[in-house]
DNA sequence: AACAGTAATGTAATCGATAACAAGAATAAT
DNA sequence: ATTATTCTTGTTATCGATTACATTACTGTT
């Protein structure tokens, strides 16, 4: 009942050898109509299904590719998983997911356990406080192409996939001082992700470009959940020149800082404009929505996939490294339409 | 550079054979300490890395796991997915996803190419409109375990790891009774899924037990999105009786209604009140957060994992069929709690 | 010294599919 | 009729690791 039929056993019924059935099967090579026929009947008549294990030791491809994320339940990171999938699957690639928690040591572990169950690619973001980078090396030593998505890290021979950063910080703030704002703060993460800094500094440079002071007590960093944008408002409105508007790298200290501001009587937008980062999916469900910036997550994971397939096509060959920057998408929403 | 050590490659370095590598590898058999030093250093220093190929060819186990899915980018099924990887990444399994996008073709070609990848197990929620079975007992006829979870059907074989949905929607409707809401609409979702049809159960049998009517036309059902529940809310309102709360089979519906509702000016929760299910992260985001029934999916899917596991163990021999339902939580929060 | 008994290692098959090479059969060319 | 040529199929090695069985080496007993 639940054996398993071989093409051996294919050959034995009809008399002949694994080596016909196999040439049968891949309908390749030189092989006479009627065996073709009569095997692939045969086939389906066993329930005759390949065994991939079996090809991939063979062949040294798994068609199984490895995608790390920190955390799998964030929305961003899902819908990029989304992506790579339906790009991915269809190609007859498999996925194999791993969550690192923002921890550098199971990064590595994930790395290695990954490459040891033979993956064609590795896809990933990384994790926040990465230093090694001899992992990375392992990988491409291996001629397993590696793919950065959203968070990168520059390493010769890793492709990257990500939005621009700094342009969608820089029309953030911009469309704020559009709207009148005059005094901008900045609520941004850890710089050692070149996410953050960059971000940084496209707001730093939106303001110079239209005329406005940069002020260094305006921008703060914090970790990426509400309760740092309830501190982070305490601490702006208690500045002597209170700000009039905040862009946040992130949507939850976003949140927090409205949640915080409301509490305060500000009234937001007519006095107070926030704008956000990611467009989680809370963002546009709020009565008060929040503006934000798409970061095209299935774009990016569908791109992510593109670039593995197309360095998969080429393996062995040249090494290409790709660079490729999404456009992302500001969403003006209420929490930033004074006009 | 790239090449990969194999244990021929130690056993040429070393002049002994291939076996005794394997055996001095996994510490097992009898084997001289000394040579078992000897090899195990030498696959340090040439950095050997076991091929979990070979190894799965081998011994028929793959250690991955197939997990299907509507969508990855729901957070209940994320969260899932998320509890599954926690529980089988430690023992050594890797979880191979995949989406069906509630297309049954899709979960049938998804099986079955889980199957030719050798999968040690297939864990899913099916699709909605699922009729054929076939390609279930496909799966177990292969001797591998298969899990449903949340969505369930009853298969011979199928262990299935569920919240209990009557219940659930029965402590919904008793705390809306509490209350003291009277007419209790219910907008429901495709009874072709168990999980509503227990839901509305759940739903009725506590009117019943608290003495309110059951009215039909206080039950609708409608798709799981925020626009079903602008709609559901223009005809409950059109009723001669007009409801004075709505139990939600789901959340973005129960979103929509209070959308609606507010538009109307209804006042809620003073006047009406309303209950979702699932607890997605908005729902208590909102400056009127929603009150929701937490599904627990992070244990669903380390209880699917460990009934996989356990299920492993005594592969072959007995099998057993495990049904466990989990204890789900109703959160309260503001969208209903007048007193 | 001879033999039993055990410890350590080697030999070879296996998992399932593929492919280079060899060989047999059938057809074409002279 | 004989050789060359093409088709089709068989033989066998391979991917990398494991393991039943065989063999050698060594220790201890009488």
């Amino acid at each position: 009942m639940s054996e398993k039929t071989t093409i051996y056993d294919i050959a034995k019924r009809l008399n002949i050898t694994a080596a016909t059935v196999s040439r049968a099967l891949n309908n390749s090579a030189k092989i006479s109509e009627a065996t073709r026929k009569l095997v692939v009947d045969t086939a389906v008549e066993m329930n005759y299904k390949q065994n991939k294990l079996a090809l991939a030791l063979k062949s040294g491809k798994s068609y199984n590719v490895g995608v790390i994320v920190p955390y799998i339940d964030h929305n961003f990171f899902a819908s990029v998983i989304r992506g790579i999938e339906e790009e991915l699957n269809p190609k007859g690639y498999h996925v194999i997911i791993c969550q690192t928690h923002e921890i550098e040591k199971k990064e590595i572990d994930t790395i290695n356990t990954l490459l040891n169950a033979q993956v064609d690619g590795v896809i990933m973001s990384i994790s926040k406080l990465s230093n090694e980078t001899s992992h990375f090396k392992r990988v491409l030593d291996k001629n397993v192409p590696l793919i950065f998505f959203d968070r990168k890290k520059d390493i010769p021979g890793v492709s990257t996939v990500t939005i621009n950063d700094f342009e969608a910080a820089y029309s953030a703030t911009t469309h704020l001082i559009e709207q009148g704002c005059k005094r901008i703060a900045h609520i941004s993460g850890d710089w050692a992700l070149e996410i953050y800094k960059e971000r940084f500094e496209g707001y730093k440079k939106a303001l110079e470009d239209n005329g406005l002071e940069f002020e260094k007590e305006y921008v703060l960093q914090t970790k990426s959940n509400i309760e740092s944008g309830h501190k982070a408002v305490d601490v702006l409105m208690k500045l002597k020149h209170q700000p009039d508007a905040i862009f946040s790298s992130g949507d939850y200290v976003a949140l927090g800082a409205i949640q915080r501001l409301k509490e305060l009587g500000v009234r937001i937008p007519e006095d107070f404009c926030v704008v956000g980062f990611s467009n989680e999916p809370f963002t546009r469900f709020m009565e008060l929505p929040i503006s934000s910036i798409d970061q095209v997550p299935l774009e990016m994971g569908q791109m992510a996939a593109k670039v593995f397939l197309e360095q998969q096509k080429n393996s062995g060959k040249v090494k290409i490294e790709q660079k490729v920057q999404l456009t992302s998408q500001l969403l003006i929403r209420k929490s930033s339409s004074k006009l």
